[in-house]
DNA sequence: ATGGTGACTGG
DNA sequence: CACCAGTCACCATG
């Protein structure tokens, strides 16, 4: 791949070989719509066109199409390709629906008549590489290597749609024994079957080779034909006729007039509604996908890349460095080194200034006097700081022993709130996007000299990389923290006064862990294996054989064949055997294995956790998760390795895995804080409904209060039943609940459903009307806002295909909800962090679980801690109604609930 | 080895 | 045909 982005870059894909290679590449049979046209063709076409896009990154793409099975060539030999079998019926009109599909990604299409793809291409890529440009040339086609030079290049499909082989001239040569331009000249000796042209018999590569370096060229062959001996010599006399027919028709035409030329087919780019219509109507899921995630990365175009003026720092030029060069204003930083797990290791250290010098230095080469510097500078909050992705960078910094404070910008965390539904927010993307400029240094010979000395050329590499880390996140903090500002300063409120300051107190939390009880996991673990094992036992016993049960396929085996059990919901590889479909088989038949299947499910899981807990113990004891800030489009948290967010809670079995997130040592007890109903309170603010709002504030039990609305009864008669009921449906409102939905939920009619949310509309409309407003207003405005303003961007709201757009509209009206609640628990920990800070208390946050936080207890300090989180938590925003909060402790994590 | 799918955990 | 996540096992791929 050239490195060069500056250099245009032409592919050119020859349609109709491509489609037959993946026509016989995928089955047939396991591609179509629910129309039942064939679309294997269309698919595997597709599929290579995304693999070629991504790695080979064409500023300008054509695909040449035959006309029709005619050419000049049938003209001057009637029976070129002849002897191909009949086109196979669901090939048939395969052809125009790849037509469609480059239509809606902007690929000119272009042929010639009585000229074969091949021509057309031949033409292209001649032109192009004669004005400067690299080609790219895919083909099934073997003729097209005779096009391969230093600036063209063939990909040549082999067996399934993902494997090509990049054929360069050398690639060529090593294959066939002769460069490409002498490739026609073989192939005229040999023939080419697929074309039927009958070669002379007994000659093949290796013979056909070695004359052509015997005698420079077909041409010599043919003048010295009667000084080659034997067996081989004779059969090429007998054949010249068709050696010298092969090699007139194995010629591709270079000069063809054709209605564009490579300049003309620059890609700008697809058509974003016209490929959700192709794609759709196509049932193209994954491919939408792999599309998305690998176009919108290279989308933008570099223009350029960075110039650098860095150096190496040596052992005692540091502080020298950083004096001369590190003032008031903001240096880019960039760090390498091993995090994870609250550790970290520094391995080097980047930096850049705005003035354009850049430096590297190795944090375990320093003097002493270096160390003294960089420590001082690093912890000087008035020393400003611009990092991608602080997180880490300060767990780094701190296993070195070093402070880092003064972040003005985390460029990742900026991103994230520019473009919350993305999934990662790699430095290299977001240059590309926000600066159309590559990680790489424009002219080498800008840098340094003392990156490159010495023998190795790549010395320094990494070095060079690190600096331009640091210049790159420097420079995209500008750009990017000026789009943020532009929604008239909240986002960059949220950005200044809740992400970044949280990202130290997240990196404390992951520092500290959580003191785990290894011993009684290690019980808990062979308790659940135990259970697994007899559960595995029965489930045999009864069905009569072993089988796996973790696997779904065998299970629908003997569930709905052997044991002809009634069919459950269709999923795509079946009939699901999920717990509830289960449960509802269970009760009609009363099947034992069913039973035993369940149970087996419970304790898999149970015991896969322990298992996955037990990993993750480091040494000291405690477990450390990796919060992250920048994956929930709605302004979440997650927690990953291990997930401490998914914690088992809801049966008892469960709860004993609580039991092993204990106190630490020089601690008293685990505190946990958490807020009650808090999506719901959001709801009612955000609504202004009155008789939500007096819902709360009466202070009854919430669920029962509605329920007693709801229901015309007094809240002493409701009964159990319609908690449940109206219990349901205040969770499910949030998520744009549908009376299918809830009657599923609730084992009820469609009708009954309906009728119950008619009637809790009826008591509480404000919420009805709240809902639709939201999603008007986010229709409108294409983004939804929490009430700190953190936006969701949400273009699908105005897709014409309907699952898409009512997948949006739900998106819609939950994201201000689910939002606003991450809002005020985030402002909560920082106000409980920073509150921790301003007392005497020694009592520490480990946790959070979105509405929950963890505490470690010192001790004595417990009245005195759910004094400080009680008043920092439920005064972390004014609502409406008040911000509940429920407090309990205990010496394990099971304990600590209430 | 890797990616997709199904199943299950939490809020 | 309910929102937001992560992990594991299986299984078809390469």
């Amino acid at each position: 791949m050239s490195d060069d982005a500056q250099t245009p870059r032409l592919l050119l894909l020859d349609g109709h070989s491509l489609a037959y290679r993946a026509y016989f590449a995928l089955p047939v049979e396991n591609f179509s719509t629910a129309t039942g046209q064939p679309t294997n063709a269309v698919f595997g076409f597709t599929s290579m066109l995304i693999n070629m896009l991504r790695d080979e990154k064409p500023t300008h793409i054509v695909v040449a199409f035959d006309l029709s099975r005619k050419s000049f060539r049938t003209e001057k030999y009637a029976d070129y390709k002849a002897g191909r079998s009949e086109t196979p019926t669901p090939f048939l009109g395969q052809v125009s629906l790849i037509k469609e599909v480059l239509e809606a990604l902007r690929i000119p299409v272009v042929e010639k008549e009585n000229y074969e793809a091949d021509d057309v291409i031949a033409t292209l890529a001649t032109q192009a590489r004669d004005s400067g440009m690299e080609v790219v040339i895919s083909s099934g086609d073997r003729d097209a290597f005779q096009l391969a030079s230093e600036h063209v290049t063939i990909l040549y499909p082999v067996r399934g749609v993902s494997d090509v082989w990049r054929m360069t001239p050398a690639a060529i040569e090593a294959k066939y024994l002769v460069p490409p331009s002498l490739y026609r000249d073989k192939a005229a000796l040999v023939g080419e079957a697929s074309d039927n042209l009958t070669g002379v018999p007994g000659v093949g590569d290796k013979t056909a080779a070695k004359w052509i370096k015997e005698f420079g060229s077909l041409d010599g062959i043919i003048a010295n034909v009667d000084k080659i001996k034997g067996k081989v010599g004779e059969s090429l006399r007998a054949h010249l006729a068709e050696v010298m027919r092969n090699f007139d028709l194995n010629r591709l035409v270079c000069d063809l007039e054709l209605s564009l030329r490579p300049e003309d087919v620059k890609w700008a780019g697809w058509d974003r509604e016209a490929v959700h219509a192709v794609f759709d109507a196509l049932e193209f899921r994954v491919l939408r996908e792999r599309l998305y995630s690998y176009l919108d990365a290279v989308e933008p175009e570099a223009e350029s890349g960075f110039d650098l003026d860095g150096a190496i720092l040596p052992t005692g030029a540091v502080a020298g460095w950083l004096r001369e060069f590190a003032g008031t204003a903001p240096v880019g930083v960039a760090v390498t080194g091993r995090f994870g797990r609250g550790a970290g290791e520094l391995t080097g250290v980047g930096v850049a200034t705005a003035g354009g010098k850049a430096a590297w230095f190795d944090p375990a080469a320093l003097d002493e006097d270096d160390e003294r510097a960089v420590a001082a500078w690093l912890a000087e909050p008035g020393r400003p700081k611009v990092v991608h992705d602080a997180k880490p960078a300060l767990l780094a910094f701190q296993a070195h022993g070093w402070q880092l404070a003064g972040v003005t910008t985390d460029t990742a965390l900026a991103a994230y709130l520019a473009k919350p539904d993305q999934r990662a927010y790699d430095l290299n993307d977001l240059a590309l996007r926000y600066l159309k400029r590559e990680l790489r240094v424009d002219e080498p010979e800008n840098a340094q000299i003392t990156l490159f000395d010495g023998p190795d050329d790549d010395k320094g590499a990494a070095e060079m990389n690190l600096m331009l880390r640091a210049r790159a996140t420097l420079d995209l903090a500008d750009v990017i923290t000026a789009e943020l500002s532009q929604d008239g300063g909240e986002s960059m409120q949220i950005l200044g006064e809740v992400e970044q300051p949280l990202s130290v107190v997240l990196a404390a939390m992951e520092r500290l862990g959580i003191a785990a009880d290894t011993d009684y996991l290690s019980e808990l673990e062979s308790h659940f294996a135990a259970e697994v094992k007899s559960a595995q036992q029965a489930a045999h016993e009864v069905v009569g054989r072993e089988f796996n049960l973790g696997s779904p396929k065998q299970l629908q085996e003997i569930l709905f064949v052997e044991r002809n059990l009634p069919k459950t919901k269709k999923i795509k590889s079946g009939y699901t055997t999920d717990a509830d479909a289960l449960q509802s088989l269970f009760a009609q038949t009363g099947d034992p294995v069913l039973a035993h299947l369940l149970r087996h499910r419970d304790v898999a899981k149970l015991k896969s956790t322990v298992d996955g807990l037990l990993k993750s113990v480091s040494d000291d004891g405690r477990i450390h998760t990796t919060f992250n800030q920048t994956v929930a489009a709605t302004g979440r948290l997650s927690s990953t390795d291990p997930n401490l967010q998914n914690i088992p809670i809801r049966t008892e079995e469960g709860r004993r895995i609580r039991r092993a997130f204990v106190v630490g040592p020089g601690h008293e007890q685990l505190m946990t804080a958490d807020y009650s109903q808090i999506e719901m309170r959001i709801m009612a603010h955000l609504s202004g409904d009155d008789a939500l709002i007096a819902a709360f504030n009466s202070g009854a039990d919430f669920h029962a209060a509605t329920a007693s609305s709801v229901f015309h009864v007094g809240l002493d008669e409701v009964s159990a039943d319609q908690r449940r009921k109206i219990k349901a449906m205040n969770y499910g409102l949030a998520y744009g609940l549908s009376a299918f939905g809830l009657s599923n939920q609730l084992s009820i009619s469609t009708e009954e459903a309906r009728a119950l949310m008619d009637e809790y509309f009826e008591r509480f409309g404000g919420v009805r009307d709240y809902l639709q407003a939201v999603v008007v207003q986010a229709g409108k405005d294409g983004y939804t806002a929490t009430i700190l303003g953190r936006r969701r961007y949400l273009p699908d709201l105005s897709s014409d295909n309907r699952q898409r757009r009512e997948m949006a509209q739900r998106m819609a009206l939950n994201a201000p909800i689910q939002g606003s609640a991450a809002d005020i628990i985030k402002i909560a920990m920082l106000r409980v962090d920073e509150a921790l800070k301003d007392s005497a208390l020694t009592s520490r946050m480990l946790l959070q679980v979105h509405d929950e936080l963890v505490f470690e207890v010192a001790a004595g300090e417990r009245e005195q801690l759910e004094e400080l989180v009680r008043r920092e938590m439920g005064g972390a925003f004014p609502l409406s109604v008040p911000l509940e909060v429920s407090v309990g402790a205990g010496r394990d994590w099971n304990g600590a609930d209430h």
